[in-house]
DNA sequence: ATGGCGAGAGGATCTCGA
């Protein structure tokens, strides 16, 4: 089974690159973030156009989250609240950053998490408390499920080799110890990064900013996640990054990663 | 320390991303 994540900074603006790698890599989920789209304007015919299922949780402008599946997905749930009760969601759920659904014994989790702007700012305050909220949420997809594979756009780079330029990094959003505290809380439920079993070299990344040609330096970070529970990180046979889509004209400014598991 | 670039909304120039 193949499972990929890439946020595509606006599934119209993209639809043509996203078809395109879609139909170079037949994988079986594609889970996409920074839609940015309403569920009734999401393009799924270009999807369903080539047999894939869509399963949509977007909103106006910003945020935005789909599984894309060439199988249909079984129990497919949108947001904390789907499984957290109000007290604890608050307002959360108006971001539309969280879709899940199962496919083969695995649930898949598709994760947009916030930015944080700037540190100490009330975004990034909000990113915080939005981490502490997602830990909540695993425990309790855990009890339903001991496979679990938790990917997406999480904005943290945990470690410094994730970074081109880890230099004063904890002051800058994605890259400081609150933000990486927040994280590994949620990661000490029992998920790994499968990206690290298989690469531990620097310069691995999956985001570079649109300015200053981050791209051509490579100066990026490495963001985008695919986290598994521990008999799936067993079965992980490989993951990678995409850079191709990066390349082209009018790219996104983060690129595919790609997660194997062996099933059988 | 600041801005660089790009998308969306709306119809000039904002907000937001990371």
């Amino acid at each position: 089974m193949k499972i990929a994540t890439w946020n595509v900074n606006s599934v119209r603006t993209r639809l043509e690159q996203v078809v395109g790698w879609l139909q170079d890599n037949p994988i079986d989920v594609l889970c996409l973030q920074e839609t940015k789209v309403v569920d009734e304007s999401f393009p799924r015919s270009a999807f369903t156009d080539l047999n894939y299922q869509v399963y949509a949780f977007g909103q106006k402008s910003y945020n935005g989250v789909a599984l894309i599946s060439r199988s249909p997905l079984s129990d497919v749930n949108v947001g904390f609240g789907a499984v957290l009760p109000e007290s604890v969601v608050g307002d959360l759920d108006e971001q539309k950053r969280v879709i899940t659904g199962v496919l083969d014994g695995v649930r898949v989790v598709n994760l947009y998490v916030p930015n944080g702007s700037s540190v100490g700012s009330d975004k990034y305050l909000y990113k915080l408390h939005w981490l502490k909220v997602l830990r909540e949420y695993l425990e309790v997809l855990l009890q339903q499920s001991q496979n679990l594979l938790v990917c997406g756009d999480f904005n943290v780079a945990l470690e410094d080799l994730d970074i081109h330029d880890p230099k004063g990094r904890e002051k800058q959003v994605m890259a400081t110890d609150a933000e990486r505290a927040a994280l590994r809380h949620v990661l000490d439920l029992g998920l790994s990064d499968v990206f690290r079993k298989f690469n531990q070299e620097g310069g691995q990344f999956s985001w570079w900013d649109y300015r200053t040609g981050a791209f051509r330096r490579n100066a990026g970070w490495r963001i985008d996640h695919h986290y598994a529970t521990p008999d799936l990180y067993e079965r992980s046979i490989a993951c990678t990054i995409d850079t191709a889509p990066r390349k082209l004209t009018q790219p996104s400014d983060h690129t595919p990663v790609i997660v194997e598991l062996s099933l059988s």
